[in-house]
DNA sequence: ACGCAGACTTGGAAAAATATTT
DNA sequence: AAATATTTTTCCAAGTCTGCGT
């Protein structure tokens, strides 16, 4: 593949006057450095030129309006506020979604406050839905107490952590060059640092790895240096590497104090540094530290692999607050680049990072009212979705059918998203990043086409790269009016063409909109997500189980939901071990049993010869004792089980980004499982808002 | 419509903190 | 108490999607 780019190179570049045809390439050419001009798109659509296109516009459903107005909800007032409580939790009715915003409720809003509210917003949100539909509005006043976009009003904070000053290396720690000792100047010895720190990583091992790192890190030499030193694989680090071996191990070998210290400097720059305050609330940040120079790791296969990300200093930082607030000092003896007061974002810090020239952020820590807003109304809006969900699979089969390939593809391409949770697939720039594919932007190459595979009929084999280079891989078999849509797409193409040519995600969300209000491809993963979650756990929980078993029944829905999402991770290096450990520990557990067992066996027999009751005590104490053996030993099988069945499976991420919450507590209120045995400390701050909100009866 | 910058969510790995064993 | 195993937190890359300027 990758001569894929290189080759169509030049024919793209004096091809697409037609201006006409392809939809989506992008050629942009812009030589950054000179160095990487690859992208170059694919050159798809060198063939279908028809763009005859019309206007699709099912126009059936009436439609929602697309108004924009004021969405936001309810940034609670803060001052009338009973602190705490009711941080979120607005009332249904306020919350709208942002986006594409709506108009009408903005007026009403009131910031009733919280759990009171719970259950009428239940009662609203079943109303709720229709009004969608209404027209309107204009938008052009409704100045508001939080118009528009507007995210806070009054916000401050005391600016970034910056990253610790490089510290030289002490003399002893020797680098060679080509077998000859070599003292480096203090820039390129730093940036060899990095390297060093890395020699155990396979990464150092990659071509493209050496080749970026040593074009780097050249750019930092002295002449002299840089005339001297010419080959990677004549440099030799491994004192340097050794060194800082020591120095972690050295690290954990600290004594008890020494670790305490640096735990309270810890938590006093936390303390300083790590909070806000937004609109009268001390808000905890997520990342106040600046990321700290060093060799950038792409995933996958990253083009940029190895470049050296370079120090951020005070002068690249943009600092966001309010005008009424104390602007954060920078370090003495430096100045920000910029201060500004953009109350329609939510970010206190900005900086552009050097490899992909792309912003980077200080925000708030989930458990913030912003973010746990901003989170609650993305599950409502998946719940929205569910109230028309049908409708729009009716259509979108309907479609299938269309005499228009554009309505087809994105028919298909939406039946895909719906029934496999891919994500939308936005188009890339080749070249600068790692090639992978979404939905709308799969190649031919990336599905084989089965009339028949394993006794099953319409078959279609996916194979590609995914987000974080992630590989899916999965059959399935399809409508016979999809699978032949496919071969349809794919008539005249080469492998690497596009397979959606006349598709991208802005088309699709641009439809998603007028289905409904704030529906993009995303929303479907969380739907599915959820409601997968919620139906699983009815189907997969047995009453009468006790706790830890419907924890694992809770922790197999998880998974149905991560595997829906292909979310895999390596499995951990320790896994064999671990699993032959907890088998020994069953084994044992077993043996322990059968003992208890014939203890209470013989206990038994005692007991009927001699009847009395100190021999009865025993047999109940020896009963007793296998029981909880029995008990133990279950709790270790269901977790071997559990184990096993996660090898390759990562949970974290739909437990974090994609499950409502509110099922999840309310799952447990329903069974009685304490809810710190589901979310820890962590989460149940991130869904703080969710805890409080659902009761058992909850249903997504 | 497009191309692009910007803002914000989503993602697994690695590091750090804890818990459990030895 | 040291060694290990497990869980939690951090890290920061890689997506999605919006809005703006053309």
């Amino acid at each position: 593949k990758q001569e894929r780019g290189r080759m169509w190179e030049t024919e793209d570049l004096n091809e697409h006057k037609d201006s006409e045809k392809k939809h989506k390439e992008k050629e942009k050419t812009k030589h950054k450095d000179g160095s990487s001009e690859k992208h170059k798109d694919k050159h798809k659509d060198r063939d279908k030129e028809k763009r005859k296109e019309e206007k699709v516009r099912a126009s059936g459903d009436a439609k929602i309006k697309k108004e924009k107005e004021n969405g936001f909800s309810s940034p609670p007032r803060i001052k009338d506020e009973p602190e705490d409580d009711g941080y979120f939790a607005p009332p249904k009715e306020d919350i709208k979604p942002l986006k594409r915003p709506r108009e009408e409720d903005d007026a009403d809003y009131k910031p009733k406050k919280i759990k009171t509210e719970d259950l009428k917003k239940e009662k609203k949100r079943k109303l709720e839905e229709e009004e969608v539909s209404k027209e309107t509005v204009a938008l052009g006043g409704l100045e508001e107490r939080y118009p528009e976009g507007i995210k806070w009003k009054f916000l401050e904070h005391k600016g970034p952590v910056f990253a610790p000053p490089y510290e030289p290396l002490p003399e002893n720690v020797k680098f060679y060059y080509d077998g000859k000792v070599m003292k480096l100047s203090p820039k390129a010895e730093e940036v060899a640092t990095f390297f060093a720190k890395m020699l155990d990583h396979e990464y150092t091992t990659k071509e493209i790895f050496r080749k970026n790192f040593f074009k780097d890190w050249r750019k930092e030499m002295t002449n002299e240096e840089k005339n001297i030193i010419t080959n990677l694989s004549k440099c030799d680090f491994t004192q340097m590497s050794q060194y800082f071996k020591a120095q972690s191990e050295a690290r954990k070998q600290m004594s008890k104090e020494e670790k305490l210290k640096i735990k309270e400097e810890n938590e006093k720059l936390l303390k300083e540094y790590g909070f806000c305050i937004m609109d009268n609330h001390r808000e905890r940040i997520a990342n106040f530290k600046i990321e700290p120079p060093g060799l950038f790791r792409g995933r996958g296969n990253h083009p940029k692999m190895g470049m050296l990300k370079r120090r951020i200093m005070p002068e690249d930082i943009i600092i966001n607050c309010s005008k009424d607030a104390k602007v954060p000092s920078p370090p003495t003896g430096h100045k920000w680049k910029e201060v500004r007061h953009d109350n329609k974002v939510t970010w206190l810090v900005s900086w552009t990072e050097n490899i992909q020239g792309s912003i980077k952020y200080i925000m708030l820590n989930p458990s913030s009212r912003i973010k746990g807003e901003k989170d609650w109304q993305k599950y409502e809006t998946a719940r929205r979705l569910k109230k028309c969900v049908d409708k729009i699979r009716n259509q979108y089969r309907e479609d299938w059918k269309s005499k228009e390939m554009k309505v087809r593809q994105r028919a298909v391409a939406l039946y895909f998203i719906d029934k496999l949770a891919l994500r939308a697939g936005n188009e890339k720039e080749e070249g600068e990043t790692a090639d992978t594919v979404g939905c709308c932007s799969l190649r031919v190459e990336h599905i084989n086409l089965h009339p028949e595979l394993d006794g099953q009929e319409y078959v279609v084999e996916f194979d590609f790269l995914g987000k974080d280079s992630i590989r899916y891989y999965n059959k399935v078999p399809v409508e016979k009016r999809v699978f032949k849509n496919l071969q349809l797409f794919m008539e005249n193409k080469q492998p690497e063409d596009d397979l959606f040519d006349r598709l991208n995600t802005g088309i699709l969300n641009k439809h998603l909109q007028d289905l409904m209000e704030g529906l993009t491809a995303k929303v479907f993963r969380t739907y599915n997500a959820s409601i997968t979650l919620q139906q699983q756990l009815k189907e997969l929980t047995a009453p009468d189980e006790n706790i830890p078993a419907k924890i694992l029944s809770y922790n197999r829905a998880n998974r149905a939901v991560a595997i829906l999402c292909n979310h895999q991770r390596a499995p951990p290096k320790t896994f064999e071990k671990s699993m032959m450990n907890l088998q020994s520990k069953i084994d044992a557990k077993k043996e322990q049993l059968a003992d208890a067992r014939r203890d209470l066996k013989s206990a038994k027999a005692d007991a009927k010869v001699l009847k009395d009751a100190k021999t009865k005590k025993v047999v109940e104490s020896k009963k007793k004792a296998v029981q909880r053996l029995e008990e133990q030993l279950m709790k270790l099988e269901v977790q071997a089980t559990d184990r096993e069945e996660n090898k390759q499976i990562a949970l974290g991420t739909s437990k974090l980004n994609y499950l409502d919450p509110r099922i999840t507590v309310a799952w447990c209120k329903k069974w009685g499982v304490p809810i710190e045995k589901i979310y820890n400390k962590t989460q149940r701050e991130k869904f703080a808002w969710a805890i409080d909100m659902a009761d058992e009866d909850y249903e997504f």
